[in-house]
DNA sequence: AGCACGCCGACT
DNA sequence: GTCGGCGTGCTC
């Protein structure tokens, strides 16, 4: 008798054990590791997905009350035995359940959708005055969601418990692939002798059509879409229906792939100046001197792109895969514009704006081996990439690159994991590199590869600061000072193309009474409200709500209710008004949520249809246009003095970035920042374009505040609907933590978050510093015992990306 | 997380 | 006697 041992579909701790079946005999010649079953769960059998995780003979009958499998999910071995032990090292690392490790390595698309179906077997008038749910379900199966659609509201799993042991209805669950692969149908020559015997005795010039039909087919002799027959012969579809009724041409459906991107991209060869050279060659030879870890620390434009395509090139040559993370969507269509144009359909590419369908695609080309390329976002690490031997994460200081969810891994981590797994090469790339990556490569923990000039030799843009205290001093309470506006014009004229960076959507980001300093805030969020124009709504940018735009001030009724601060809609509309006759495009969440949308904005503005780019941090990164000589920074304070250790790096990759868009052509760009802290350290080592001086600054402050790299910061977010309950455990577990772990560690709190409520959710952190990593487990089972049946939640996070 | 079991008080 | 509220323990 076989046993399956096997992990369950769950995210709770407690239930995240291996739980053993018996397969039955006619599963044991389909069910292998590393495939997805359906099995019965606790007392009322519920249906679970489960992946098989080891499979053993026993010749015992111990285990004869064991439960069964029920059902096979998969028809092929989804996950390898390599993603089994990546899944494996995700579990152990970042606290979560086996299947939330489990389902980072298999494709989502393909996690099975359940569909409960109940019939009524007996009627009963008192039960069907009690359930309303019988009054709406006949003697023929009907599906769960239909009947809880007619009557408005969920139905629970017990009730229909209930009801089916009473025998007044049946309920059965039916469990089918979400994702069914999407199919074409082709057709092709029969007996090519036969064709040719039609064509040539033909002498009947109606069927003229069919015989050129054939002749293209004999031409090329294979199978054709009906798509390119017609192209090809110039015909109809009847004209091949009815060759297919004659039984000359056959027909057969073929699965085919989805197709995210157009392939009508072509990006030459580029020869490699010696700065890149080199970095191939140190990053090539990094495998023998024991170091398999590069950072190249590369200006704007040094051209690391073309380093990473050189290495990609020579890896497939020898038979091995890659895999090439880019921050986001915002990156995607130019980067993969250039990837796709030199490597053509070697590569597949997995975001998050693909369909489900195009992702299931993408994953089962890299699965099948028939790609050895993958480019995509953070999750695109966990692609199945056969031979994988180079990984190579760009603009590697993102912070998209650490997951925000459970399990909160960070796609460094696992990349390293993973050229660990297979003695491969990591290569990280970046302008401005994380202050905690540099440090490393500084201690030789990574290679280091500095390229300090860009490749077509073109200059750095020269960057102005512009004290806006001065342009009030000066009566300017314009959002632009003069000099900016000054540029855009001159640049205008001179048809040049500008970028405007503003790093807020919305029109204006609050509304507040002058007359009693009234300011709109979300009923549910401790957030002010946001003004947008295109709806003439106020908006919540943390929980979405919106509110009418009050006329007068809802707490004093005077008429004074102003608009403050400025956002991209507001650039925009100014914009319009000094420059009529300019072209602007807007680039934001608000005008970027359809599919394609980031695209379209991307291609047009580098197709020159427009003059003005307007947009928020999805501006900043990657893109590439020629044409842009100015760059307007609108307000560089607004990061800069966020309660987070990160800010002041943040800041400075983010202007770095911005200033990076300009003068990458022949034309020689300018940047204009505009603040009111114009002595601010950072604004001017970005001023200088001097990261290093930026580094040696920054360091020292983390040294001196105790922040990372110098030790790892462990943050515990604690939330609750009960603001009462929730202050009063904060504290209750801070005591205890003082108790246990005051000589090892130092603990910081409880206070509330800098957004002290979201969703009507109120938000407390306690903040650990030290070697966080020896603790992590321990603390975590305290404060799942602590808080264990009391209505608060907690989460955890080592370094995380956002403490606000 | 569900669900069953069992102990205990309240109520026709 | 019996209903139901919730504390406890289990899930192959």
């Amino acid at each position: 008798m076989k046993i399956a041992s096997v992990a369950i579909n769950t995210n709770i701790k407690e239930l995240d054990k291996i739980y053993d079946y018996i397969v039955p005999v006619e599963l044991e010649e389909l069910i292998s590791r590393g495939m997805r079953v359906i099995v019965p769960f606790g007392n009322g059998n519920k249906k679970l997905e489960a992946v098989v995780l080891s499979l053993d003979e026993s010749e015992t009958y111990e285990n004869i009350n064991l439960k069964h499998i029920d059902e096979i999910a998969d028809y092929e071995i989804i996950i390898n035995d390599e993603m089994l032990d990546l899944a494996n090292y995700i579990k152990n690392k970042y606290i979560c359940t086996t299947y939330e490790a489990l389902k980072l390595v298999i494709p989502t698309t393909t996690i099975l959708k359940r569909d409960t179906q109940i019939k009524l077997i007996k009627r009963d008038k008192d039960l069907a005055n009690k359930y309303e749910l019988l009054n709406h379900i006949e003697e023929n199966f009907i599906s769960i969601k239909k009947v809880e659609n007619r009557i408005g509201k969920k139905i629970n799993n017990s009730t229909l418990l209930k009801l089916k042991k009473l025998g007044i209805i049946e309920v059965k669950e039916n469990i089918s692939n979400g994702i069914k692969a999407k199919t074409e149908k082709v057709y092709f020559l029969i007996n090519k002798d036969k064709a040719l015997d039609f064509v040539i005795n033909n002498k009947n010039k109606t069927l003229e059509k069919q015989c050129i039909v054939l002749r293209e087919l004999i031409k090329d002799d294979k199978a054709f879409t009906i798509k390119e027959i017609i192209d090809r012969a110039n015909v109809t579809k009847a004209v091949v229906k009815s060759l297919v009724e004659k039984g000359l041409l056959g027909e057969s459906t073929v699965e085919v792939y989805r197709n995210p991107f157009d392939r009508n991209y072509y990006h030459s060869k580029v020869e490699l100046n010696e700065e890149q050279s080199n970095a191939v060659k140190v990053i090539l030879e990094s495998h023998t001197n024991g170091n398999n870890v590069t950072l190249i620390h590369g200006v704007t434009g040094s051209g690391k792109t073309e380093v990473y395509l050189e290495l990609i090139e020579r890896m497939i040559n020898e038979g091995y895969g890659a895999i090439v993370l880019v921050p986001e969507i915002s990156l995607t269509p130019q980067t993969v514009e250039r990837f796709k144009g030199r490597l053509g359909d070697k590569i597949a590419v997995l975001h998050s704006r693909l369909s489900d369908g195009e992702r299931f695609d993408e994953w089962r080309r890299i699965y099948r081996g028939e790609v050895n390329i993958v480019i995509g976002a953070r999750s695109a690490i966990f692609a199945p990439v056969r031979n994988l031997k180079l990984i190579i994460i760009d603009e590697e200081h993102e912070h998209t690159y650490k997951s925000e969810i459970t399990p909160k891994y960070d796609a460094k981590d696992v990349a390293e994991f993973r050229i660990s797994q297979m003695d491969g090469i990591l290569v990280l790339g970046s302008a401005t590199p994380s202050i905690e990556s540099y440090y490393k490569a500084k201690n030789g923990q990574f290679n280091l590869v500095e390229i300090l000039n860009r490749a077509n030799n073109s200059i750095l843009p020269e960057v102005n600061i512009i004290d806006m205290r001065e342009e009030l001093k000066n009566g300017n309470r314009n959002i632009f000072s003069q000099q900016l506006v000054e540029e855009i014009r001159n640049n205008l004229e001179l048809k040049n193309q500008i970028i405007l960076f503003m790093n807020r959507r919305g029109y204006s980001t609050f509304v507040s009474c002058r007359s009693c300093g009234f300011v709109a805030k979300c009923r549910d969020c401790d957030v002010t409200l946001t003004y947008h124009y295109y709806n003439n709504r106020l908006s919540c940018h943390y929980c979405g709500r919106e509110y009418n735009v009050p006329n007068t001030c809802p707490k004093c009724g005077s008429k004074y209710i102003k608009y403050f601060g400025a956002g991209t809609e507001k650039i925009e509309e100014e914009i319009n008004n000094l420059f009529p006759a300019a072209k602007v495009l807007r680039m934001d969440m608000d005008t970027t949520r359809k599919k394609g949308a980031h695209e379209n904005i991307y291609k047009q503005f580098k197709n020159g249809e427009a003059d003005i780019l307007i947009g928020t941090q999805m501006i900043a990164k990657g893109m590439d246009f020629k044409n842009v000589t100015l760059v307007g920074i609108i307000s560089a304070d607004t990061s800069l003095n966020l309660p987070d250790y990160r800010s002041a790096e943040r800041t400075f990759q983010l202007i770095s970035q911005v200033s990076g868009r300009a003068g990458r052509g022949e034309k020689i760009g300018k940047v204009i920042i505009q603040t009111y802290e114009p002595d601010n350290p950072i604004l001017n080592f970005a001023k200088e374009h001097d990261f290093i001086s930026f580094y040696n600054y920054e360091i020292q402050m983390r040294r001196m505040m105790n922040n990372p790299p110098y030790t790892d910061i462990l943050y515990v977010l604690l939330t609750s609907s009960n603001e009462n309950e929730l202050i009063k455990f904060s504290h209750e577990i801070k005591n205890i933590l003082d108790r246990d772990y005051k000589n090892e560690l130092l603990i910081l709190g409880p206070s509330p978050c800098h957004i002290s409520k979201i969703k009507n959710t109120f938000r407390w952190n306690i903040i650990f510093k030290g070697d966080v990593k020896l603790y992590y487990n321990k603390i975590y089972e305290l404060f799942n015992y602590i808080l264990k049946n009391k209505p608060i939640a907690f989460s955890m996070d080592i370094n995380p990306v956002n403490m606000l």
